[in-house]
This record gives C-alpha cells, sequence and structure tokens, in this order.
DNA sequence: TATGAATGAGATTTCATTCAT
DNA sequence: AATGAATGAAATCTCATTCAT
C-alpha cells in the first residue's frame, strides 16, 4: 500500500518539476482531493480548488489540464492504493491456513484507507456518468478487487461461486463502510467490522459462533 | 407497491390538472426519468428532458418549480415504491416460520424494480451531495429499508445485531444488483441472486450445506 | 448577385425562426459584420457583438455555435455575393463582342460590393490562418472569381495564358480597390477604376490611345 | 538590400549584448519569424517562439518588450530589406534606357525575397488592425515601394497618372506572388513572373507582340 | 395550456507578462 | 544572462430560469 506519488496531468507530463513545483503539485492534489469530496465531481469549481491550494487559476492549469484531468489523476492514485490493499489481503481459511482474525484486522485496514479516501470515492459516480475513461479507472478497480477476493474464496471455500460470492461481499464491505463513515448508520466502525467478517465468515464456512460454546446438538435451523 | 401518481412541483400544486395536464405532467415525468438515468443528475439538461418530452421549456416550468423539483418528484414516487417492496420483506425463517423460498421471490421481485428504476437510483449520490432535501430522501429510503429488514433478521436471528447485520444485507442486496445490472458482473441475475440469497442464510443461519457430502438424513432443504 | 439570407449556424440549423427570431439573427449577423470589419476577427469580442446587436451572450449562442461559426457564416454570404457578381462579368472584347465600358461598367458595381463587404473580406487572413473551412471559402472564392475572369480572357486574347493572366488582373483589381477603401491610396475611385480598366485593357489587347489620335506609325516599344 | 541587423526592443535597446546575447537574440527573431509565419500573429503563442528558439519566458522579456515588440522588430527588417529592393528597381523603358530583362530580372530578385519574407508578410494585416504603429510600418512599406516603382513610371509612360498606375501594378506583384507562393496559383513561378513582366510592359507602353500573327498593319484595338 | 425567445450569472480555460532564484 | 514558476485579467461558452405572446 504506496502512497501514490501525485502525478501531474498533461501540462506536467514530461516536465521536470523543482522543489517548489512539486509542492504546488501536493497542495492541488490535496486541495482537490478535499473538494471534490466535500462538493462532488460537478459542484466542485477550479476556483475552490485553487483557493484551497492558495494558488491561482492559471497555475491550476500549468498542472493540470483541465478539472476533469485533476480529478483522473487522484482518481488513479486513490484506486492504485486500493488495489494495493486488496493485493494484500490475506487467506480467508478453509484448507490452506489463515485465521480470521488476519482477516478482521485486514478489514481494520481497509476501513482507515477508505475512511482516508471513500468520500472521494463516492463522487466517482457522480463524475463517471458520460464519461469513459474515469468509469474505466472505477472498473478496474472493482474488478481487480473482486478478482483478488475471488481467488481467496475459491481457496477457502470450493463449493462456492468465487466469482459471484467475491462481488457480494465486496458490495458489503464497500458500502457498509461508506454507511458507516456517512454516519448514515451511526455505530462504532469496530462493530460493523465485527458483522462484516462475521457474515464473510459465515458465507464461507459456516455461522459464527454465537455464544461461546454453541447449544451442542442444536440442529442448524431449518430456513 | 403502488407506483405513486407522479406529483406535480410548486406551479403544479393547488391546480387542478385536466387531461391534457396529466398527459404532460406524465410525459415529463417519464422524460425525465429516462434522462436522468441515462445522463446523470448534473448532466442532464432541462433542454433534453423538454426534446424527450416533446414539450417546451416554458412548459416544463409550469409543472416544475425547477429541475431539482423534478428530480425530487421522481425520486419520492421511486423511493415510495420501494419501500413498499421493502414492508413486503418475508419472514426470513427461524422460529416464525417463512421459507427461503419466500425470501428468494422477493429478491426476484427486488431485482426486476431495481431494474426498472435502478439506473436512475443510481444518479442518486450524483444529485444529492451537497443539498439537504434530495439526500433526506435517499437517506430514508435506505433507513427505511434498513428498518425492515432489521425487524425479519431480530425474528430470524435474535442473536445478530439486527440493525447493522441489515445494513450490511442491504449493501450487499443493493450493489451486487447494482453490478449486475451495470453488466460489470456478467452473471445471469438468477445465479447472482442465488449467491445472495445464500449468503444471506448463512449469515443469519448457518452455512449452506453444501453438495459433496450432504449431511446425511437432514430433511431441511437444500439450498 | 442576391443578397443572401442570413443563414444561422449549428444551433439555428433546422428550427423554424418566427419574426422576432428572424430579426434578432438579422441584428446578429449585421453587428458580426460590423464588429469583425472594425477590429479583425480575433480583437472582436463576442461581447462587442452583442452590444452592437443589443442583445446577450446566451442569445448569440442560440444563434451561433461559435463566434468562428458566425465568421463562417457571414463569410459565405459575402462570398456568394461576389462569386454571382463573378459571374456577371462581361465578355472583355476581342472577336465576341462586348465593350470595355461593360467591363468598366462592371468593375463600378465590383467596387460597390467591395466597399460594402470589403473590410470584411480584409479579415479574412486574420481568421483565416491554422483553419481549414474558412481559408477553403476564401481560396474558393478567389477560385472562382479568377475562373470566372480567365474564361473571359481566353475569349479575348487567345493568346495569353487565360489562368495566369486572371490571376495577375484578380490580384491588381481586388488589392486596388483594397488600397483605395482604405485610404492608403488617396485618390477618386473613378480615377482608380480607369487605370485598372486601362490595364486590364493594354494587358488583353494592346495599350490605351492616349491621344485622341495615337502618334501613327509608332512602333511598338521594343520589350 | 541589407538583412537589418535584429534590434531588441525595449529592454536591450542601449544594451551591450555580449556574444552569448546576440546568440539568443538572434534565435528568437529566427523563431518569431517562423512561428508567426505559420500561425499569423495572434495565434502564435509566446511560448511557441521560445520553445522554438530553445530558451524560456523570462529570457524572452529580457530581450522584448512584448510579443508585439518582437514582432514590430522583426516586420521592420523586412520592411527594411524590401524598401532597399525597390530602390533597386531598374528604368522601366522609354524614352531614357533601361531594358525589360532589366524588369525581369528584378522581379526573380523580388520573388526570392517575397519567397522567404511572404509568410510573414502576410500576417501583417492580422496583426495591424487596431493597431497604429505595426499598420505604419505595412503602410510605410507600402507607399515606398510604389513611390519608387511610380518614379520609373513617369519616366517610361509621361501619359499615365504614375502613383496610381503604381499602386496597380505594385498590387498585381505582391499579390501574385502571394498566390503562387500559397499554391493557390499552382504554376511554376518563372511563368507567373513572365505574366506579370507582360502585363507592365503592356500597360506602359503597349501589348507585346505575340508570336502566331501578329495583327497585320492594324493598329490599335478598338477599346 | 403552451411555447419560442431571451437572459445573465457564472464556469472553465488561455496566455502575455512578471517574479524569484 | 537565464529560467521555471506564478499570476490574473479577460475571453468564450453554458444552461437553468423567466418573459411575452
Amino acid at each position: 500500500m504506496t502512497q501514490a506519488a501525485p502525478r501531474g496531468g498533461t501540462p506536467t507530463r514530461g516536465r521536470e518539476l523543482r522543489a517548489r513545483g512539486q509542492q504546488t503539485l501536493v497542495r492541488l492534489v490535496d486541495a482537490g482531493t478535499r473538494v471534490f469530496a466535500e462538493r462532488g465531481y460537478h459542484a466542485a469549481r477550479v476556483d475552490d480548488i485553487v483557493k484551497a491550494a492558495k494558488t491561482s487559476h492559471g497555475t491550476f492549469y500549468l498542472y493540470f489540464a483541465s478539472k476533469q484531468d485533476l480529478f483522473g489523476a487522484i482518481a488513479e492514485g486513490v484506486a492504485a492504493e486500493m488495489v494495493d490493499l486488496a493485493r494484500e489481503l490475506p487467506s480467508l481459511g478453509g484448507g490452506t491456513g489463515g485465521s480470521t482474525d488476519d482477516f478482521r484486522d485486514w478489514l481494520t485496514r481497509f476501513h482507515a484507507l477508505y475512511g482516508r479516501n471513500g468520500d472521494f470515492v463516492r463522487t466517482w459516480t457522480d463524475a463517471e456518468i458520460g464519461d469513459g475513461e474515469l468509469g474505466q479507472i472505477a472498473q478496474d478497480l472493482v474488478t481487480e478487487f473482486s478478482r483478488q477476493l475471488a481467488i481467496r474464496v475459491r481457496a477457502a471455500a470450493p463449493d462456492l461461486d468465487p466469482r459471484m460470492t467475491a462481488f457480494a461481499l465486496v458490495s458489503m464491505i464497500e458500502r457498509t463502510s461508506y454507511y458507516v463513515q456517512s454516519r448514515q448508520l451511526r455505530v462504532a466502525p469496530t462493530a460493523a467490522l465485527d458483522v462484516i467478517a462475521a457474515v464473510t465468515r459465515a458465507a464461507l464456512h459456516g455461522p459464527t459462533p454465537r455464544n461461546p460454546t454453541p447449544p451442542r446438538g442444536r440442529a442448524v435451523l431449518r430456513s
């Protein structure tokens, strides 16, 4: 999970930046991330961004070809971070080892990363509509995320359809994080992550033992 | 699940609409639904909508106070439909009856409804940001949806935190439907719904008995 | 020589204009012609044009897709007028009739037309550089103009290269008109036209008899 | 015909340039000539120029006060060259000697010079509009050119209005060169120059004796 | 009830010029 | 003497909304 160094848009490509330029670039990327997250892609004004970055319109276009270019640059960085994280998904247990705790830890890291980037990620839907390239980034991210998860699912629960299960779990993980972070679901994050972990575990291996000693002999409830 | 009669905006409120007016109103709502779904809230132009409705700008503002007003009207209708559906969620098994098949059927109905409204629903994120009223509708919808599900969860699996589990499941159901409908996850809808149903069941009651060694003698329905 | 009815740009194409719209369109075209002529293409601001047309920015773009679109529309109209005039070039004497006076009259008409459009035409160089379509209009105009003249030249003086001679004469006619109209050459227009007519005549048929009775026997000067 | 040494703008005036500075100045002037010629005054970006000169914005303004200043400097140089050439116009025959061949040779030199500078000269119309100083240079050039030609005309053909005839001929010479150079008139330059020479000769002295059947005995064509 | 036309605030982007090193 | 970075005024264009018939 490397925090990808911000990467400028067209105008910057090929230019070597000195210290001062680097600084400005970072300020613009940071400001953009903040403003996009707060207002959404369309409502975010270039004016807001340059004000937040304490620079000028002209400077903005020295580093990025357009508002969309900046958005894309940020999106790529964020996507890269999240893909990196996905690749570090632990094994999900089953035959080959890997403990539930590993996954629970990973969820914590995911939630932390989502906490930093989630507001921005949410705006993708806004920005992507009608735009090929941006939609692609988002789609690739989901695809790769699911693919990584599917690999673990296959190993842990060979009977399940790995791809579909992975999509279902990714959906749950991402959206729940969103509801928690957006305060639409007001609970302690740890509690929410526990539930996600439990559902995941149940989906793959069976139910979470809820009481320390599961009522012995209790047959599985008929559904 | 009543398709809420389209409700005009301020300009319409209090006016009795004759047959012709009703027709125009319906045309505008339909056109709006289509255009918003295709382009998203911000990219949708009032011009597109009136063209699709084969009417004029002037007429638009005879029926709706603003673009947002139309969006809100549509959103309310859609939300009402979906809440209606949520209220028809069957019992999820456990002590009090209700079969897995009932839930699976309900999922089919959900998917069908989402098929009609999903594209529009997706744009809520786009429209809502930074806006109080619209965000409220979306939030209320999710809340009510989760509340209804939570009621069933509580009955079916008293040991689980109903609210949090409900949110996790709603997240999964909604997003997966989205991925399927948007063709990002290219699978037969029925297969996807089967997986959702299975995960839900596992989360509530334990793992799905898988084929290789079906629990002998056990009467319970194969999943 | 029909004054081509002004023709709107993309936004207008396909729309039926009512009386009021027609009026506005004409006002914009007139204002554009004036402002472009005064300031040149680049220095002309859309703001200047809409002010001169006593309308608003928004309205401008209701009729024309861009500043260039307006320019092109005007240019096409002007070019059409001038081509029409070129087609009315009289025979230039020689075997098949046609008197010098006819050509002199035509020059008067040309000069009058150039008087109305010349300032605008001058700006073509400005606008055309780097733009394919506009350059084409200008080029087509010159080509057609020369072609028409070449036809007359061929008939009147079969020994001359018609195309090249035509270009040379067109060059002279156009530029001299320009110098006269721009007051760079401060002479009575009629005098200038007389000279042009004389040079043309001399080029085609021989020198103008300058004294009522040309010195008989005077051998043509060795070239 | 001296290639006027490039002359720096305000910032340079009064400064003594060392070898390196001289070099940079020349590079800028060359680049400017090229870029202005290619793109025209308005479309030429200072950025293009400094890139072509392999230097920086900052440096540009060390040598020239503004984009216009550079343009003016180049224009002055070009104008000087052309005026120099105009002053070398040979006598045009008539009483005082001077052969047609001399004029034809001069045309060749003119065409060569125009070949080097024509693209730049063409942009004057673009740059000059609405601007006093630049227009002045162009105007002075034409005036002086015509004045020089008028002197020859007066000597060669006393009956003609020298000033007006000179303008007509200059118009033809310049524009035809332009059409040839811009490839709008696709002919061998020598052929075009022959025609120009012939028309000039005819205008001043009478028609060129043509080969096939020189009109026997018949004096001048009816006008 | 309907509509074509008009509006103008506001958004993005450009680029000649200046600054700081 | 040179340069990368910064500036901001100004230009073009958009589009939700209102007007007038």
